[in-house]
DNA sequence: GCCGTTTTCGGCCCGACTGTTTTCAGTCG
């Protein structure tokens, strides 16, 4: 039986979704991108509900694409699949991921200029080719020729870390305009997800054409792909998307919500309404025969007609909330404002930018109660890390602080070193005398599960290791996370009392937010630290609630919500 | 291909914008 993971069944099926689509075949598409969604986000591995024989159990798998799952897990390969590649042009897949070519266009174009990838694509548009084309023209052209460029230098998806901060920005430059009245982010950034392609800002205004020229004109943007009354799209020179709608004031909850999404979970939404003899749409929910508005105004109001609660919009993913909500069992997330502390902070006497005393200072003005320091230790040559008598010597620089510190508490710690066979590389004699151990892996992250299991169990075992360091080791968009088994690793650590990270640097939020959601069943407690090596990487934290918000965590789960007296007596220190 | 507290058959979310035509298909979210 192959060994394969949960995102290699759902890359077959997601090409079986497009594959299907270009054939025009109505219907089995979505079937098959939905269970390649479910499947993509689900916590547990999918070969082992497999083995249990419940793969029909998964909402959107029938028997169909269970028998399919089954070959592909079986065999690695899907007959199928196989046959639809042999039967279909090769590249449309490709061409498709150029913005505004779908599979009517790629099929036509390879038809009837046998064009199968993104360079003879090109090279046929500056040949004036394309133009020559029934249901093509000049402008199409031009279009395709834009888009290929901005599917070259947009290739990954932008960070959250790094998105925000710019559509806030944007918000702001809106707001100030007094073209808008009332103005929100929506879609994924209000979801808060790790990674997202575009910023959706959601606004009401009294001069809608006002609005949208202020819009497609900010200094930021490059290109504008669409301009309507309602709707703009445009290209900023960083190549982030940003779509403004503009809606009336008193359709403004229900949009709000339709363009938060996620698209999946508006879908399950819509079938509720449906089974209710309703319609909901982006302007309200309606009853369908007399066509009178039940719902609109506030956001609330959908979910509440709907018979459910409101759901956070960190949950709405489609991974089961709104079956919870229809329960109202809701879980009551972390609140961004319930951090007391940051316990993985960096200073000069590592790699990081500052003092110990002005990651204190910076600390306090977050509000924080307390701040761990924790260093690198020696192994990490390149990021300067403590020798043996290092900590010794922080530990007393910090009891000096702590002396003439007001309202806030430094500790002392250390991210240990885990070398490749599990060993610190600080003794226990140092280590117990910390008020924080968090051991983190720093190479050799391709070892086999295994051993990478064990590996890290090794360190888990340690009587003075506190907490797990970016768990899978991973780097969004650089770097997959480590084969590790996670679940076992939550197991043990909530046995011996080990905490697990989320690591909340943009690039890491590691643990996820779906190993997160795991974590519950395990009863795993997290600590959120920011991985600070600079001062102003202490805002980092509202990312690693997001994320932790997103993996359904409450504030029991999370351990520097504690105030420092708990905190200390749950580290032992 | 999936699904069912009307259904094991007959539905499947819904609307805006664009470009090309001249009433609409394709694409996107």
């Amino acid at each position: 039986m192959s060994k394969i993971k949960n995102s290699e069944i759902s890359a077959i099926l997601y090409e079986m979704a497009d594959l299907l689509e270009i054939k025009g075949v109505q219907f089995k598409p979505r079937a098959y991108r939905r269970a390649a969604q479910t499947i993509e986000t689900l916590p547990e591995d999918v070969k082992l509900i497999y083995e249990r024989g419940e793969l029909q159990k998964i909402p959107g798998i029938g028997s169909s694409i269970a028998s399919k799952i089954q070959e592909i897990i079986e065999t690695g390969s899907l007959t199928y699949l196989e046959e639809l590649r042999e039967e279909l042009p090769q590249g449309l897949r490709e061409l498709m991921e150029i913005e505004g070519l779908g599979p009517k266009s790629a099929l036509k174009l390879n038809k009837k200029l046998k064009i199968s990838n993104i360079d003879e694509l090109e090279s046929a548009a500056r040949q004036g080719k394309i133009r020559e084309l029934e249901g093509f023209g000049k402008k199409s052209e031009e279009n395709i020729l834009q888009s290929i460029e901005m599917y070259r230098s947009a290739q990954e998806r932008f960070l959250l870390g790094y998105a925000l901060p710019i559509a806030k920005e944007i918000e702001k430059k809106l707001n100030e305009s007094k073209v808008v009245g009332r103005i929100s982010l929506a879609g994924s950034i209000r979801r808060r997800k790790e990674t997202v392609s575009d910023i959706d800002i959601l606004a009401t205004s009294h001069e809608p054409s006002k609005t949208m020229n202020f819009f497609t004109q900010l200094s930021e943007v490059k290109r504008v792909l669409a301009k309507g009354k309602t709707k703009s799209t445009v290209v900023l020179t960083n190549n982030l998307q940003v779509d403004l709608r503009v809606v009336e004031e008193e359709s403004f909850g229900l949009t709000f919500q339709y363009f938060t999404g996620s698209k999946e979970h508006n879908i399950r939404l819509r079938e509720l309404a449906l089974d209710k003899d309703w319609k909901l749409s982006e302007y309200g929910l309606f009853d369908k025969s007399t066509n009178k508005k039940i719902a609109g105004e506030k956001e609330e109001g959908i979910y509440e007609a709907l018979g459910l609660n409101c759901i956070e919009p960190e949950l709405r993913e489609n991974r089961g909330e709104i079956e919870v909500a229809l329960e109202g069992k809701l879980p009551h997330l972390i609140e961004y404002g319930e951090v007391k502390g940051d316990l993985h902070v960096h200073t000069v006497w590592s790699d990081g930018s500052h003092s110990i005393e002005d990651m204190a200072e910076a600390a306090k003005t977050l509000g924080y109660e307390y701040m761990a320091i924790c260093d690198h230790s020696k192994t990490l040559q390149i990021a300067h890390g403590l020798d043996e008598e290092g900590p010794r010597k922080q530990i007393k620089e910090i009891e000096k602080l702590n002396r003439r510190m007001e309202g806030l508490t430094i500790l002392s710690g250390i991210e240990v070193n885990i070398d490749s066979n599990g060993k610190l590389d600080i003794k226990d004699d140092m280590l117990k005398d910390l008020d924080v151990v968090v051991a983190s892996v720093h190479s050799s992250f391709k070892q086999p599960e295994k051993k990478m299991t064990e590996r890290v169990l090794t360190a888990v075992h340690n009587d003075y290791v506190n907490i797990i360091g970016h768990p899978t080791g991973r780097i969004i968009n650089k770097r997959e996370p480590c084969q590790i088994d996670l679940p076992k690793v939550f197991e043990v650590a909530t046995e011996l009392g080990v905490f697990m990270e989320i690591n909340a640097f943009p690039n890491r939020l590691d643990l996820s937010d779906s190993n997160c959601f795991k974590s519950r069943d395990y009863g795993t407690k997290i600590l959120i630290g920011t991985d600070a090596h600079h001062r102003d990487h202490l805002r980092y934290m509202k990312l690693g609630v997001a994320t932790a918000r997103r993996g359904w965590l409450e504030k029991k789960d999370v351990i520097n919500t504690l105030n420092l007296r708990k905190l200390k007596k749950l580290l032992g220190s």
